[in-house]
DNA sequence: TAATAAAGTTAGACTAATCTAACAATAATT
DNA sequence: AATTATTGTTAGATTAGTCTAACTTTATTA
């Protein structure tokens, strides 16, 4: 069983080497300030890690999660993404007060227990934040996504990502009012001049292909069965 | 800010000063053989607990809980209980299985997370085992009690003790697979003969006087409300 | 390439929570 | 009341996770 601090160290490394950066090993430092902890900690933690089989690494080497680490850590970010969709959507906590209470609910270990909080939430792809849920073997599946264009009428989606990321793009999205993980309707599609009516939270306008072509959505159905049946 | 291991021992004071036996102070050895460590690590951690004014103690004295220890430790039995309530009533564990699980949840440190929990969850007055749930100011409050002969026609309640603990009665409760916290709806009273038709889970059946007298329960509004307006 | 800077390690210390083993105080019993 | 049994304390050790301060290795640059 691995200790609150043992997951705190695979997580940050999983954030480091596989969300960011996209470099697959870490220096010391590096972790170190990410952790908020001295070198020495670290240096002294690696070698604990390494027993463990957790993580690669050698003395002045860099660090990397071994295949075992890296699905540990992804369990800790898997717990940590459904207990903020579980305060925000059941508990009515606001986007900024969840981070902070995931933090200690990510180490409760059970995995009977946030599978089944998987199922009350009805299997959500995205944290309230946008982020990607990893699924029960720790592997982050991104639903089929599409662009806003290829919604059908009367149907609605999720938006989880911009195509164009010209300033002049994301100002207008901006000026709208639109934001990652709104959820539209589209109302209207008119074939003529391939104008869109949609709708979001309060708002309701009219889009046209140039915004609706560089939209990236999922479709609300994909979005519960992370595959994609529409 | 309490350590989970201090949260621990606070529990333990209320559920042997409080809970049971009804004396309001332990020794070190009972204390020690309850929450399995031995005694010398009692006999520390009780000068820490009073150095924080969370306990009164002399050295070779009875150990027992200040006003704010035990505010505390109520505190810790309020997030135990109303996790467990969580987790049989919305993620559907069985009995068996909840307190392990709010045995880790419940040092999970947010009022307000707790106090959002308890609005989601209706406000219930007892957990899943039919213990009474501490309120937001740590105190337990029990409702409104009455017996199954007052509850009216075409009402429900929940079954929270018996009030004769013979034999018979006990077995006649047991035969007709009655079990603390079910819910009984009370389907016809027959003022001629006395007789009321009563329902829980898959039963119905018709007891008499001799069985509704005895029978204490908390009705339906009572239970969410705490305290009684019926 | 030699000097300097950056990155990483080691040794020794600290805290919280536990243990064992030896000892001390209080309570019970003859 | 003296002896024995029970109960509780103290001292010293252990582990995990952290620190500081001094030292070493690797990388950069003049």
């Amino acid at each position: 069983m691995l200790s609150f601090t043992e997951e705190n160290y695979l997580k940050a490394l999983v954030q480091l080497t596989v969300f960011e950066d996209g470099k697959l090993e870490v220096g010391v430092n590096r972790l170190a300030a990410y952790l908020d902890v001295k070198p020495a900690t670290v240096s002294d933690m690696a070698k604990k890690l390494k027993q463990k089989d957790l993580v690669q690494y050698e003395k002045y080497g860099k660090i990397s999660l071994s295949d075992s680490g890296k699905k540990e850590g992804m369990m800790v970010i898997r717990r940590h993404r459904l207990w903020e969709t579980f305060l925000f959507d059941k508990l009515d906590f606001s986007w900024d007060e969840i981070h902070e209470l995931a933090e200690e609910l990510e180490h409760i270990h059970s995995k009977k227990l946030m599978d089944r909080l998987d199922r009350f939430l009805d299997f959500p792809a995205f944290d309230p934040h946008g982020d990607a849920i990893p699924n029960e073997n720790g592997e982050i599946v991104i639903p089929f996504r599409k662009t806003l264009s290829e919604i059908g009428e009367g149907k609605s989606c999720k938006i989880i990502a911009v195509k164009d990321n010209s300033t002049e793009f994301l100002q207008y999205v901006d000026k709208i009012g639109l934001k990652i993980n709104d959820e539209i309707n589209v109302l209207k599609k008119e074939e003529f001049d391939e104008l869109t009516t949609i709708q979001f939270k309060e708002h309701q306008i009219v889009v046209s292909p140039k915004f609706s072509d560089n939209i990236f959505v999922v479709c609300a159905t994909c979005l519960k069965a992370k595959e994609c049946n529409c």
